[in-house]
DNA sequence: GTCTATAGTTGGATAGAC
DNA sequence: GTCTATCCAACTATAGAC
């Protein structure tokens, strides 16, 4: 819609992405949003009516890209590498890795990861009618892969594996890695790293 | 130092530990926890000094014994069973899970995620220095059992592991169970698939 | 230790001029 | 579409009576 991105609605969603990366929703006041993106105040409420559906309009920029990329990767494995686990797992991780590279996706990540700490709130109805939706096409698509694993089993595994690409990509390690590794971007080294991981966990007896 | 667990202190603490849970600690106001806790609104100050102290200390009640625990059984592991995997990882995961048993600990294993997702808050420093500790030494007790690893992929993989324990203890997943499933506690379950899963994930190639 | 009352801030949202 | 000015609700924190 926007002809160019750097108009006011836009700059409102950047800047609040950035905040509520760091200091959660409830923690970010539009004062906040509205005196980074060097809008008025009046603003937010113009463009976006009130504070919650700006939260909801940040999700869906990056979501619904974010989530055709990933189907899409993930037709594109099971036409090319039929049966095989590895593909699907990246046709998942990968997607999510491109954002933690994208100058300005990065934020979202983690993001993504407060909003699965609102546990209560309208914000994971949103997320499950849409995200869960693909999670459960993964879900479909593995479970040929794994053939010795019950549902109930594949489903818990399932869980470990968002679990732990949420918590790698957002970056929540307490541990301190060594000093040297931090100059190259550790996205794509974490996707290597969790696909390889999350392989050998699935596969588990 | 109380005599009785329901004087007003811990009233505080326990309604404050659950609303945490639920709405995040700037989505929650002294006036919830005070209302919840059935205690005059001033008593949060006398007791605790600041909203911020008393974050602290919803934390510091749980940690200690946890991380505590912890310690404990990962001696044991090592003493029983030198040079083992698994025993490690049930030494890390099982103080996790006794506190979604624990009718008043369940809703400090979501409050635990929240602290996660809170970037640059002085939490962090709180956790880094209490938990951080912790890890560091089952990442030293864990290293011998998987010799053919290098550092810093040893390092990835336990925060893998560490963000599958925290999003499946905190019942984050967006994939609903099948029906049937939720009558037994589902702490136990998640342990047990959750170990599986773990080692074989860390011994992947 | 517990209460009422209130000070002092900051929040989301809007009205109305331009 | 953007601004200033402002309303009103909610918040943290504290003072002072009991």
């Amino acid at each position: 819609m926007a002809t160019t991105h750097f108009n006011t609605k836009d700059r409102i969603l950047g800047a609040a992405e950035e905040l509520f990366a760091q200091h959660g929703f409830s923690g970010t006041s539009l004062r906040q949003v509205t005196s980074r993106a060097d809008v008025n105040i009046a603003a937010v409420n113009y463009h976006f009516g009130s504070k919650e559906n700006l939260v909801n309009e940040v999700f869906r920029r990056r979501m619904d890209e974010m989530s055709e990329r990933r189907i899409r990767e993930l037709r594109s494995a099971q036409e090319d590498h039929p049966g095989e686990l590895e593909p699907i797992l990246a046709a998942f991780i990968e997607p999510a890795l491109a954002l933690t590279l994208d100058r300005h996706g990065s934020a979202f990540v983690r993001v993504l990861a407060r909003a699965y700490a609102e546990k209560n709130d309208r914000l994971r109805k949103f997320l499950s009618d849409n995200y869960g939706q693909v999670l459960r096409e993964f879900a479909k698509a593995i479970a040929p892969c794994l053939p010795q694993l019950g549902k109930e089993e594949l489903y818990w595994r399932l869980d470990f594996v968002a679990g732990a690409l949420t918590y790698a990509m957002a970056d929540f390690g307490l541990i301190r890695r060594p000093a040297g590794t931090s100059e190259r971007s550790h996205g794509d080294k974490a996707a290597e790293h969790l696909i390889r991981f999350a392989a050998s966990g699935l596969r588990a007896p």
